[in-house]
DNA sequence: CATATATGAATTGTATGCAATATTAGAATT
DNA sequence: AATTCTAATATTGCATACAATTCATATATG
């Protein structure tokens, strides 16, 4: 495959494990070097990753790490709420034997973490867990749309779960989702799937609110919104 | 601003306008030569495009105009009605005098094209009023999202309302919206958009897997899937 | 006649160079 | 000292050149 697939590939990753935070530069000549290639494909990988809304390419003015409002950040909590409990939904009409082991395979490994109080491996279950869901929806177009939408949060969703008991209950509202996806209970499967989601954009940007207040505001969260 | 941006919204004009059919290569050389520009901003754009979803950029085989299977389309659709009636309950709930307003100005505008069986002005109209329940949602994000899948969808659903009765149809629906959002009945208002929205799915698919089973099949609907 | 293979043409991918614009630092003026 | 203007510097945008790969055509082979 070309090089600026690879590129990009690996520039995501590397925003999405906080090497470059939001609101740093992306600059076409280090990154050049730092991949030992030309500008060419990083370019072609930087405008990639802005048209997807990961990044912030301003013409003229170069590429960088988005940095949402709190307004917005609360905005795509509540955006994937309404596409995750869409998810839901679907799910509970169309539940199949091997979704429904899959979501019990991710939800049993999220127990796991839970109980041993592991934030980083609940991190990566909770994703399984998720992703499980999406895929129970059997429309594999709305599935990309969460898997993408769920990516760009994901650093903001990281830092929230290090609170244990937040782990626990998180494991629980998990428990809940799938019983009334098994039940078949389209309505009750959103509203729990929705409420889920978006508890946790709101103590984000609570947090981030809390932050900015407390004089300890980093970049992130005190400019304006992202256009 | 910079060419490629130009570029990348003419391109986009290009296609919703119908000019480049789905399954029609946008190879770069005549592209460029098109417009006068050279290769280089001609990728650009493409790129974006592709990282968008809009069009289909396979490394090293060049850009076609998606051709979403009939399945693929159908996902669409539903992805469309989960997105539309989230707007639709956020805007039930959040309703302002402006956002209203907007939404009656478009609304009268539809029925006037409506009544003179106008489906090309009616088409333009439509956008609008759907527009303007996205932004009714008050969530930009949320909205853009709205707008981005509206607009890839675009050349499915002009075919679809070439006939006069489901003008008259669509407008009673739209009426329908307008009437539970204003009531503030979230269920309701979320309900008739998302039933609004994947009727004319349903109707699309109807309409394509006739056209390939009456062997009048173009190359749009007859090729496997995206991916 | 159908299939496979090889050769040439066309197209995409990357590197490099230069032009255009933005950013920064310094000098001049108030 | 602060502000505005100017010049130097750095960075992005685009064009061109070449390399790598795919696609098309024709030829050979069973």
């Amino acid at each position: 495959m070309s090089q600026a697939f690879r590129l990009k590939q690996s520039i995501e990753d590397a925003v999405i494990a906080g090497e470059f935070l939001p609101g740093d530069r992306l600059d076409e000549a280090s990154l050049a070097e730092r991949f030992g290639v030309s500008r060419t494909p990083i370019r072609e990988a930087l405008l990639q990753l802005g048209a997807e809304g990961f990044i912030d390419v301003r013409p003229r003015r170069g590429a960088i790490v988005s940095v949402p409002s709190p307004t917005r950040l609360f905005e795509m909590f509540e955006t994937m709420a309404e596409i995750e409990s869409a998810c839901g939904r679907l799910a509970a009409r169309r539940l199949t034997p091997d979704n429904d082991a899959a979501m019990e395979a991710a939800h049993r490994a999220c127990e796991i973490a839970a109980r041993e109080g592991d934030s980083e491996q609940y991190y990566a279950d909770n994703r399984n867990f998720h992703e499980a869901i999406y895929r129970a929806s059997r429309n594999s177009f709305l599935a990309d749309q969460a898997f993408a939408l769920h990516k760009r949060l994901s650093a903001y969703r990281r830092i929230q779960l290090r609170a244990r008991n937040r782990l626990l209950q998180s494991l629980q509202e998990h428990a809940g989702v799938l019983e009334a996806i098994r039940a078949g209970d389209e309505q009750l499967a959103a509203t729990r799937l929705h409420d889920h989601v978006l508890v946790q954009g709101e103590r984000f940007s609570d947090m981030v609110l809390g932050l900015s207040a407390s004089g300890r505001a980093t970049t992130a969260g005190t400019r304006s919104g992202t256009k």
